[in-house]
DNA sequence: GCTATTTGACCTGT
DNA sequence: ACAGGTCAAATAGC
């Protein structure tokens, strides 16, 4: 791509940034006692613009913007998706290892699958929890250090790969140059259901996390990605700000809390627990909730390549991006309704 | 004892 | 040959 437009592209990245990041400490500088409810969601809509801004940008930035891996390396449609093929496949190479040619066949599958990725940047900030869940339960099958990259990549299958034939996978990868962020690339969709339900089971992959971050409460949100299967890859592009960073970054939780954003933005909650890797305990993702945001499931699942970049550290209503985007507020809204925030 | 994670080995694609 | 992805035995935690 012409480096030119790219440098551009950089230093337009770099302003948005510093625009939100300035919104940001103002934010901060403004007393949350003294802050109005308004005040409050106006600063959080400036920042709010910004981030889409800079969505706006990286998707149209064709600096690495990834061809829709999903017709590429899925011609069939992402929706057409079926790990049976997968499934009968590896169980068979299971029990009869010599078996090269159904090996072989389904190693092919490995990269010829119907599936898709997606690749979500998540953020975490070293000193915050990520309070998050895909609402889906992952088991890491393996780690793998990756040339070039100073962190290992994780792998996770999803827990129900067995029990309810879902090979929806993902990887996380810490990012080099800022170990507070993950990309996480899902690859398949969750054809299990079970997965989300039952993110609150102590078995959960993610309770580690769970354990760590004392967060739970994306039992709803899990629901709209089990309601809306068809859209994980767009729901997995979804960026978010992790919730859990929000709530702790705001001072006065009990005027934007997340309740309140989800009761704001309808039903969104953004928050996610990305099982991590060992070294990597905490990151937000929110895939989940784009589906939400009424675009058009189709529409988003083309752009599920995009790579979103997602300050959840920085950006405390990250999740406000698209939802500001597509479902945007209702000017109308009465925010000053009393016990609206409560 | 069960389940999840770790990690070295193996397999496949480039 | 190399790098990435997956498997599976060993290990750890509950």
């Amino acid at each position: 791509m012409d480096t030119g437009l790219k440098w551009q592209q950089k230093t337009l990245v770099n302003e948005l940034t510093q625009g939100m990041e300035l919104a940001k400490q103002l934010k901060i500088h403004l007393s949350p006692s003294s802050m109005s409810q308004t005040q409050e969601f106006l600063v959080h809509k400036i920042v709010a613009s910004f981030e889409k801004a800079l969505l706006i940008v990286k998707w149209s930035g064709p600096v690495e913007n990834p061809q829709p891996v999903a017709p590429s390396s899925a011609p069939q449609s992402p929706l057409s998706v079926n790990g049976s093929p997968r499934t009968v496949s590896e169980d068979f190479d299971k029990g009869c290892k010599d078996h090269h040619q159904e090996h072989k066949d389904f190693s092919k599958k490995r990269k010829t699958l119907p599936t898709w990725t997606d690749q979500v940047r998540v953020c975490s900030e070293t000193g915050l929890e990520g309070p998050h869940d895909d609402g889906y339960n992952w088991r890491k099958y393996g780690q793998k250090d990756i040339l070039g990259a100073k962190y290992p990549r994780s792998y996770y299958r999803c827990t129900y790969r067995n029990l309810h034939d879902c090979w929806a996978t993902k990887q996380v990868q810490r990012s080099d140059e800022d170990p507070s962020m993950f990309e996480i690339t899902y690859r398949g969709k969750h054809t299990c259901t079970q997965g989300s339900h039952s993110v609150p089971a102590p078995a959960s992959p993610e309770k580690q996390e769970i354990k760590q971050n004392h967060h739970n409460d994306n039992n709803h949100q899990q629901q709209h990605y089990i309601e809306n299967p068809l859209n994980y890859s767009s729901m997995a592009s979804t960026s978010y700000g992790c919730m859990k960073s929000e709530t702790s970054l705001f001072p006065q939780p009990s005027a934007f809390n997340k309740d309140n954003y989800d009761n704001l933005l309808g039903c969104y909650s953004p928050t996610f627990i990305s099982p991590a890797t060992s070294d990597s305990n905490c990151f937000s993702l929110s895939p989940c909730q784009m589906s939400n945001f009424g675009g058009p499931p189709n529409l988003q699942h083309s752009e599920s390549e995009l790579t979103e970049i997602i300050s959840a550290a920085n950006s405390p209503i990250l999740n406000l991006e698209f939802p500001l985007d597509q479902v945007d507020f209702d000017p109308s809204f009465p925010f000053n309704t009393p016990g609206f925030f409560s």
